[in-house]
Formats: C-alpha cells, structure tokens, sequence
DNA sequence: GTCTATACGCGGATAGAC
DNA sequence: GTCTATCCGCGTATAGAC
C-alpha cells in the first residue's frame, strides 16, 4: 500500500462512478451539447471541479460512457443469414435496442469533434462491418457490410434523431417488411 | 419614408448580406457548432454584435442559410424511375451533391436543437419525400419514400459526417450498383 | 489523495451611447 | 445602424484545505 488511508481511494472510487452513471445517463438522454458539466456534478451531486479531475475533460468522460457492445447485438448476428434484414431493423425498432440507438444518435451530433468521429467510426466497424462482413459470401463483402450499417445508420437517423413523422406513424410491421427487405438486398443479392 | 438617411438603410443592408454570405460559408465548411459568432463577424468584417442584431440569434442566422432547393434536384427526380436509385446515390457522390450534402451533415449535428430538427424534417420532405412519393405506384407510397429517404440519409452519414473508411475506398461505380439497387427495391419492388 | 473555492478565457446575447 | 461595454454560462485549470 502507498497511501495511508483507505478511506480516500474508496472515496475516490465512490465519486468517480458517481460521475461515470450520472453522465452515461444524461449523455443518453439529452446527448453530448446539451449536457454540461456542472449538470452531470450536480446530479451526480459533486463538485464541477472533480469531473474534470477525474476524467480529464468532458469529451473524454463522454467517450468513457459510450459502450457499443453492451447492446448485445450477438443474438441478432447468429440467426440465418436469409433473415438478417428483417432481423435487424426489427432489434433496433424495439426496446432491446435503446442502448445501441442512444450512443449512436449521441456519436452523431458530436461527431465534429475529431475523437469522436474516430469512435463513431470503430463503434460501426466492431458492432456492424465486422461481423456481418464475415457472414457473406459473393463480391465485395467489408463494402456490402459497410452499406448495409450505413442503412442501418441512416433509419435510426430518421427515426430518433430526426423523428421522421411519417416512419413513426407507420406500423413495425410495415416498416420491418420494406427496410428489412432493402437491407436484405445487400446481404444475399 | 419612415427614415431621412438613405445611406443607413443600404449600409444596413450590405451588412445584412455580407454577414449572411460569411455564415452560409462557414456553417457549411465546419457546422454549426464550430462557426462561432465571433468568426463569422470576423470574416464579414462586421462588429459581432450585428450579427445578432441583424438576425435575433445564431441558430436563427444558421437556419436562414440552409437551403433545400438549392442542390436542383429536379433533374435527378425527372428521369426514369426504374433508374432513379442509382441515380440518387450518382448524385450525391458527385459536385454537384455538394450544396445539398453540406446542408443534410449541418442539420444532422445540430438537431438537438429543436428548431433545427423541425427545418431538418421540413427539408427532408420537400427535398425527397413529396417528390417520391408523388411517383411511386403500389403499396404506401409515402412510407415507401420516407424511407428512401433514410438509406440516403444513411449513406451520406457515413461518407461525408463519419467518413467511413471502407465505403470512401471503394469506387463510386460499386457504390452506385450495390445501394443503388438496395434503393431501387423500394422504389420499384 | 480527495475535495473546495475560485478564477480564466471563450461562447452567445443584451443595453445603451453615438 | 453601429459600436462599446458588459453579462451570464460554459469547459477548464489551479491553489490550498482536509
């Protein structure tokens, strides 16, 4: 032990996930701008000072609270492959999807700041390129991968971001059966 | 007449314009959020101030310089519909995207803002959904174009606000055929 | 080591003199 | 119509108390 006290480094722990929770919470809900520092101390009920202390700056805590693989998207790759289309905008309309759909939508309207593009960039490649590229077969597969997050990308823009009255008003169903069949295009021409 | 001097109101009006070009410029090349009042008077050679005094607020400033119907996509929408996905993905790949390209990437990162995500929806539907929707025969025309739409939407996210590595290696001719056709699915199924 | 108090510089926005 | 001075809130930094 290099420190006397016990009580400070828990203290400090106890502080730090205090801030950790309470920005991963405001940062989903009213994204990256519209959150500040001194909101997230207070409701974390600290002072302004120690969230920077702790974490350095508020682009860095807010890369910090940014998880893409607790969206456990793992169960929607593994069914067939002939269904993926349907499957994924069918995860990602639901409630399942909240958490993958709030750290994108955040990812996006922060991503002026250079950090924050890159992550938006490795988030996609991790959770989506990546994993359907190693499914297909035929010509090109990282690209057809890579269009179909961008499809992915750009229905979740209408929706949450944007919230496009007319998808909103559409029925899942509908929805489903047309963008899930635009995406399957791409999967298995 | 309402005021003796002539030279007042003109000088105004310069100013009013010379401001307006600067914002245009510089809300397009680095959004909204980066464009600060500061520069923006700065580069018209205007006192800050009258910025705001011209135009009520920077968001105000900035929504007067999105215009929608400046990219011409009319000739695009003219042609063939059988066609009209490639089309799409070919013109906003292309110069001549650009106006429109910069105005969607804009919108997209300041739509926390509520005003700014009622302009982004009101130039969505005039823009793309009204004129393909008003094309298309077959089951729900509108939904159909709403989500057109978003996979163009998607795309231009991931080419020109993440700057998606794979798709920006890829040629434009593969990128035209594969979303293109993904687009034409909705359009003609 | 952890926290409190305080302050700096920059952002958008306003009031009032000219 | 224009400019000067100023305000308030933001992200951030630091000195010093515990």
């Amino acid at each position: 032990m290099t420190q006397g006290h016990t009580t400070s480094r828990a203290a400090g722990q106890a502080t730090r996930s205090a801030i950790l929770s309470a920005a991963t919470r405001l940062f989903a809900e009213h994204g990256f701008n519209q959150a500040s520092v001194r909101t997230i101390a207070a409701a974390a009920e600290v002072d302004p000072a120690l969230v920077i202390r702790h974490f350095g700056s508020k682009e860095s805590l807010f890369l910090q609270t940014i998880d893409p693989m607790g969206g456990e998207l793992g169960e929607v790759m593994a069914g067939p492959l002939e269904t993926l289309g349907r499957r994924l905008v069918e995860h990602f309309l639901g409630k399942a999807g909240t958490s993958l759909r709030q750290n994108f939508v955040a990812l996006i309207q922060a991503s002026d700041r250079p950090h924050v593009k890159d992550e938006l960039i490795r988030s996609t490649g991790l959770v989506f390129v990546q994993p359907i590229a190693s499914r297909l077969s035929g010509d090109r597969p990282e690209l057809r991968a890579a269009l179909v997050a961008a499809q992915v990308g750009g229905l979740l823009n209408s929706l949450f971001l944007a919230e496009d009255p007319v998808i909103a008003a559409a029925g899942d169903e509908d929805v489903i059966d047309l963008y899930g069949g635009a995406i399957q295009h791409l999967l298995t021409p």
